[in-house]
DNA sequence: AGCACGCCGACT
DNA sequence: GTCGGCGTGCTC
């Protein structure tokens, strides 16, 4: 039996395949190989060697070729990759393919690590002094005239740097040089004194440094998290290891980045969706040399190599960013704390609303709860008051003493937040002749009217509609916009404030890159203001003159159906209460709800997310849900209904008939259409992780034999964060 | 997922 | 007569 590798290759099918080694070169588990692959190649990762396989001789290929030397992917990468397939029960190949830059998945030479560097020519700085170029040109000139500049650096200054590059490379007027990255380190900014709080945090932290163990950093907003992080990855720089940071993918902003930098004085990697593909793999593979010691991403930089790690900090873990919704569905959180074991370094899962899931892992032992509860910016927590909607006819939703905070907060020159969990002008339009109200055909929920696009849009598949004159069916122009968005407020406030500027962030207004960014540096200057956005507005950037944050419309959440729809809230309510009152001034909240005596508001309210995230883990408790029960939810769609039903029911009947897991469903999805397809699923339950896995995956095999599964468009998520 | 093969409609 | 629709089947 010749020897015979095992390999990843990036389809989603539950298998590996077996090939004959190349006649060249060693394939060490790690390395990547070109293969032929169906009628063409592909690049694969090699996962064992001298495997006995099961594959006949006529049918086993031979790899043609080792692209790497040395192995790419690390052992306690590639374990930790076999886990998380295993885990979520994913394609292996699939979960090989997201670990790698998109660069690297490719059959070339691995790119030039050193970084590119601009900077003026002779000519440019004349062309500069001169005065001679406009627009993005010209900012880039200015960008550079005090030195040269990294890709990375110029995107935190620039937001459209790279055409007006390309130009000035062709006119000669800018150069680019390629730099080591040790020397593209800035001036270093002095820290803070750290409070008691967080220097116990550390010091408890930095305790644990060599070993494995987790920790929840409970810290309300305003309490100084970041400085705890900046504190801890200093302190792993000192000892020369790597630090992770992972963030949401709303909490990447350039002004994070420029904190990091400024404050560590060493490169910061960054790794996140919108960047190039060449400044990707670029960081990835300074990781994994050790020439970079700390990286900061989203949910796909938790695959990062971390050769020498130190330390791994998920900021904000409770956000439903980090688990991928589609393809691999792993949680970039919960293999955070895998790859800490492995790697045997301290995890931090910092929030200030945390997870019930992280909550319960501290009641049992398993984290260290370190606490901070002192706000070292702010005099007071903020008020909150209710405004009881019950009984108030509203044209636009806003009540009289909401509209009576505003106008003082504004007047005494300060700044105002509301918030709205909905874009858009109103959520419905309805015919005040028959009742009707516009739907959307592909997913029968209403349309949301966008006034100022004039258009009707679905929020569930995108689709535009103009907006009808009559009422289609009674023929009536009595057609009524209902309920309020974060267009209708913006509109509201601007007729009751009109001296006061009225910016709205959403995703209409921040549809540009670094827009966001734009809006909120035009509030910087402490200038009276009045907000209006969504979720948005949640996180991140300190606005020191806000002082009310007002809550319009949060409802929806305390009548959900999602099991998971009060955590959220809490969550959401508390982050957004979190924006008023971050620098001296005390911070007041205005809720206006329908619900002022519901338990959730109420305890919330009252005691804080603490007490209600405590009294939601009860009732967890007591129904068997997550995190005390374990879930894998099997989803289906397909344009026919019956071809739904069929898959979901032979799925249900391939299940092993054991008492040890419940099963809810077939079932239709709580969005039984959407975009045209017809969506059911079946849930499956078990009080014991060990059990359900156990029986899950031969299942997950036996899924995609059945002929039913060709013709629906099927997924299983192990842990799902919700349900649609 | 890609990719090709394969058998039925509107075009040069 | 062919270009092309996407159903079906396979990838070591």
């Amino acid at each position: 039996m010749p020897s015979v590798l095992r390999i990843a290759l990036p389809v989603p099918l539950p298998t590996l395949f077996d090939y004959l080694p190349p006649t060249a070169g060693e394939a060490a588990p790690g390395s990547r190989v070109l293969v032929p692959f169906g009628r063409g190649k592909a690049v694969g990762v090699v996962v064992e060697t001298d495997v006995s396989t099961t594959i006949g001789s006529t049918r086993l290929k031979r790899a043609l070729r080792v692209l790497d030397e040395a192995p790419l992917l690390d052992p306690e990468l590639m374990q930790t990759l076999a886990w998380a397939a295993d885990y979520w029960l994913g394609a292996p190949g699939e979960a090989y393919a997201n670990a790698l830059p998109l660069l690297l998945r490719e059959d070339k030479p691995l790119p030039e690590t050193r970084e590119p560097i601009w900077q003026l020519t002779i000519a440019g700085r004349s062309a500069l002094d001169a005065g001679s170029r406009r627009g993005g040109s010209r900012a880039l000139l200015q960008a550079l005239s005090s030195g040269s500049l990294s890709a990375a650096e110029l995107d935190v200054s620039l937001a459209d740097w790279r055409a007006a590059a390309r130009r000035l490379i062709e006119a000669g007027l800018i150069e680019c040089d390629e730099l080591a990255p040790a020397a593209t380190s800035g001036p270093v900014t002095k820290a803070p004194a750290l409070h008691a709080e967080q220097e116990a945090a550390v010091d408890a932290i930095a305790d644990s440094f060599g070993r494995f163990q987790p920790f929840l950093l409970d810290g309300i907003t305003g309490s100084g998290k970041t400085e705890v992080y900046l504190a801890l990855i200093q302190r792993t720089l000192a000892a020369g290891k790597q630090a992770l940071l992972l963030v949401p993918e709303i909490g990447l902003a350039p002004q994070t980045v420029r904190r990091l930098r400024e404050r560590l004085g060493v490169p910061i990697e960054v790794l996140h969706s919108n960047l190039a593909e060449g400044e990707r793999a670029r960081a990835w593979l300074r990781m994994r040399s050790g020439d970079a010691k700390v990286v900061l991403g989203t949910r796909s930089a938790v695959f990062t190599p971390l050769p020498q790690a130190g330390l791994i900090i998920v900021d904000e873990e409770h956000d439903g960013s980090y688990k991928q919704q589609e393809g691999f569905r792993y949680h970039a959180r919960d293999l955070a704390l895998v790859r800490a074991r492995a790697l045997n370094v301290p995890v931090v899962l910092g929030s200030a609303t945390p997870s019930l899931e992280s909550l319960a892992n501290v009641e049992a032992g398993r984290y260290q709860a370190l606490h901070l509860r002192s706000r070292p910016s702010a005099a007071h927590p903020p008020q909150v008051q209710i405004v009881d909607m019950r009984a108030q006819r509203l044209e636009h939703g806003l009540s009289p003493a909401l509209l009576h905070a505003v106008g003082e907060t504004v007047a005494r020159g300060e700044q105002v937040l509301v918030f709205r969990n909905r874009r858009g002008y109103a959520p419905v339009l309805f015919c005040h002749g028959c009742g009707w109200h516009a739907e959307c055909p592909r997913c029968e929920h209403p349309l949301t009217l966008h006034a100022a696009w004039r258009r009707l849009v679905c929020h569930h598949c995108d689709q535009q509609s103009p907006v009808p004159s009559a009422c289609p069916v009674c023929g009536s122009t009595e057609l009524k916009p209902q309920g309020q968005g974060t267009e209708r407020l913006e509109e509201a406030l601007i007729a009751y404030f009109p001296q006061i500027p009225v910016l709205r962030i959403d995703r209409e207004t921040t549809r540009r890159r670094d827009a966001f960014e734009h809006l909120l540096d035009n509030l910087q200057n402490d200038a009276p203001a009045i907000l209006v956005g969504t979720q948005m507005l949640a996180k991140g950037h300190d606005l020191p003159n806000l002082t009310l944050v007002a809550i319009v419309g949060v409802d929806e959440g305390l009548l959900s159906v999602d099991f998971r729809a009060g955590e959220r809230l809490a969550q959401l309510v508390v982050q957004v209460a979190g924006r008023a009152g971050r620098a001296r001034k005390p911070g007041r909240v205005v809720l206006q709800t329908h619900h002022p005596d519901h338990p959730l508001l109420r305890s919330l309210l009252a005691q804080g997310y603490a007490a209600a995230a405590k009294e939601l883990l009860a009732e967890r408790r007591q129904t068997g849900l997550p995190p005390y029960g374990h879930q894998v939810l099997l989803r289906c769609e397909a344009h026919q209904r019956a071809m739904v039903d069929a898959f979901l029911s032979e799925a249900n009947a391939a299940l092993p008939a054991s008492d040890t897991l419940q099963i809810a469903g077939p079932m239709p999805a709580p969005m039984p259409l959407r975009a045209g397809r017809q969506r059911g699923q079946l849930l499956i339950e078990s009080t014991s992780r060990r059990h359900l896995h156990a029986a899950m995956r031969p299942w997950a095999l036996q899924l995609a034999q059945l002929p039913s599964a060709r013709k629906v468009r099927w997924s299983l998520d192990v842990d799902p964060i919700d349900l649609y």
